[in-house]
DNA sequence: TTGGTTCTGTCGACTAAGCAACACTGGAGA
DNA sequence: TCTCCAGTGTTGCTTAGTCGACAGAACCAA
């Protein structure tokens, strides 16, 4: 679906950008997004401030990608990344996505309003690529209203889930909820 | 007593440096020395050889400078790099490279004769620069004979209990052998 | 012996990273 | 108000690392 990022790439440009990535994502640990400085990330990385700007435009960039690259592998993982429409695969994304929003609250320190709208511009983007991929073969010739919808919805469902004092049993919520985003899409899908 | 290897350095040869140690330690406790190529190290820490080449004449350099690495910081870890001779520090040195020698052969994959000679020469080395600066103030204008004799003798006690199959108590070991090396030592001694 | 293979050490041309400036912004005080 | 300060992007120049290629050494097998 996505090029390979493991492509022939000068080593030392993989070797800067995992030091950036990484010192960025235990910076967020420890720390607000907000309060972290590109001089920050820079010195924890123990690379010069200008190589950081050879690579991202800003921190903001740098936010986003390492988001994208997280909520990737989330998918990845279930194997999301290459297969069509299903009540199951549906049912999988937003398993997916209640699990990495609830890691994401608890793995990063004190996330404020900025840091999470952030997040959630990133993140929906790539929802709504993931079930315009899914729907390619639709008998309608665009797909972009009912992408939209279902992306909003199963963000906002799983937004509501992980910001639950006490969350109940993933399981049962998304059974729930499963056949409200469901029927948006079903009657897009190409069998 | 050493120059700092901390000092401001390039950030990319720091980096550098220390891929090729850690890969080279990795390594070593893998396969033996021989059967390690400067291909392999460079593979393994992602780098250039064309780069190894320029930090190190070859895989002889990299052996010597990462065993003198580790037996520097078990001196200092006793605190024997800044000091005098005193029957104290000696027993310390002797018990020190012991630790040292028998941790080598447990962690190292079979060492060969080849590898075992040029730690040999490493680390005496080390001893010996050690022990002629213990004797700096030596009434004696030269201390070059008894920190060779002392040296020797140190070595070969260490070489000889970390081949053991079963090592015996460490501290009886040095104990009893103390005295032997001591007598070498205290008339050079300033005080 | 010959030929194949793998590793070595070195080279020159190219590219990424480091560095020390710079002007600029926004916020915190006094 | 003004100044101080810390962070931001950007620049020109230097240096380290990459790449591909080379000839030669060592070794093994046919």
């Amino acid at each position: 679906m996505l090029p390979n990022p493991d492509e022939k790439l000068d080593p030392r440009v993989k070797r800067t950008r995992s030091l950036i990535l990484q010192s960025f994502d235990d910076l967020l640990a420890e720390r607000n997004f907000e309060s972290i400085s590109v001089q920050d990330v820079t010195d924890k990385a123990q690379i010069n401030r200008a190589t950081f700007y050879a690579h991202f435009p800003d921190k903001y960039a740098l936010l986003d990608h390492s988001i994208s690259r997280m909520f990737m592998s989330e998918i990845e993982k279930r194997t999301l990344n290459a297969c069509h429409y299903s009540p199951d695969n549906l049912r999988n994304l937003i398993l997916g996505l209640c699990d990495f929003l609830s890691r994401l609250h608890t793995s990063c320190a004190q996330p404020h309003q900025q840091f999470e709208s952030l997040v959630e511009g990133t993140v929906k983007k790539q929802i709504f690529d993931l079930l315009s991929y899914w729907l390619r073969d639709s008998k309608k010739s665009t797909t972009d209203i009912p992408a939209t919808v279902a992306t909003w919805a199963i963000y906002g469902l799983a937004s509501h889930y992980s910001h639950k004092k006490k969350r109940p049993a993933l399981e049962k919520f998304v059974d729930e909820a499963l056949p409200l985003v469901a029927v948006n899409l079903e009657q897009f899908t190409a069998a």
